[in-house]
DNA sequence: CCCGAAAATTTCAAACTTGAAATTGTTTTG
DNA sequence: CAAAACAATTTCAAGTTTGAAATTTTCGGG
């Protein structure tokens, strides 16, 4: 049934999926022109720098939401620009232990700092009530 | 400069990120179970839903936030699917029109009342009161 | 101990996506 | 008018993403 509640929800979404869009494209601009990186290959170090001891290859698709495979093809590319570990587990030799090298983390860093200015310029024109109201309403999303 | 406001407005961002890819991923597995189609397919149709008398390639591209030639291989595969039609325009040589064909509407309407149903279900948590100050917000944050 | 279920990762094909270059057509301007 | 600037679309290579299948390993119950 298509109540008008229902329709209220779905304007909301679609909203919703542009002001993400639209952030996201910002973002993936700022890091090709700045840095000359992506939004994945950032999405996949952030991720490893809030783990610095290393995450699992689930883990890590778990934390960012995305398949394993694609998970696996980012994280071959990282290691082979030498920015990114594999160490296989000692107890369980499925599992593979992915970590930041080095390099991976002061190259990390440099991002991080543009990448938090960056958002916080797109959203500079949130009061600090929105950021509380948003922040909660946000949360009940996601505990559904 | 990395102050607190702006770690606040970091942390809203990833969360509001999260967020967002996690309904996008229960609205592609909607799509692909029952519907045996795609996000990026549905989304092009609800454009050209939306806009029934027909779309240029760029205002599509536009609408969606997508690059022109992504609007293209996707609208390729719809078009070979007969769900939409390009019309030459007969003004300028440069541009076409897209726009559903009659299967196309008839095949929409189908997908888009299960995904209302869908988006309904995933944020039927919120009140109304939520929902109003959350577009409220949202708003603000796409006229930046 | 052995076998089937479950788990972790990779591989794979197909689709999606980007950004740049190429193509074709229109418009502006010297 | 001719040439340059601009505009709309497609093409293309490279990277991303998915979901399913394959591989390897662990684990639990007979």
């Amino acid at each position: 049934m298509s109540d008008a509640l229902s329709k209220r929800r779905l304007k909301m979404w679609i909203r919703l999926l542009g002001v993400t869009r639209a952030a996201e494209g910002e973002l993936r601009e700022f890091l090709r022109v700045q840095h000359g990186t992506t939004l994945p290959r950032f999405d996949v170090m952030a991720a490893l720098y809030r783990r610095r001891e290393g995450v699992t290859m689930s883990e890590l698709s778990r934390m960012l939401l995305v398949s394993n495979g694609n998970a696996t093809t980012v994280v071959d590319r990282l290691e082979a620009d030498g920015l990114v570990r594999r160490t296989p587990s000692e107890t369980d030799r499925r599992t593979v232990f992915v970590a930041l090298t080095a390099e991976g983390l002061v190259q990390f860093e440099r991002l991080a700092e543009g990448h938090e200015a960056e958002v916080a310029r797109m959203f500079g024109g949130l009061s600090d009530a929105d950021l509380e109201a948003l922040t909660d309403i946000l949360k009940r999303m996601g505990a559904a």
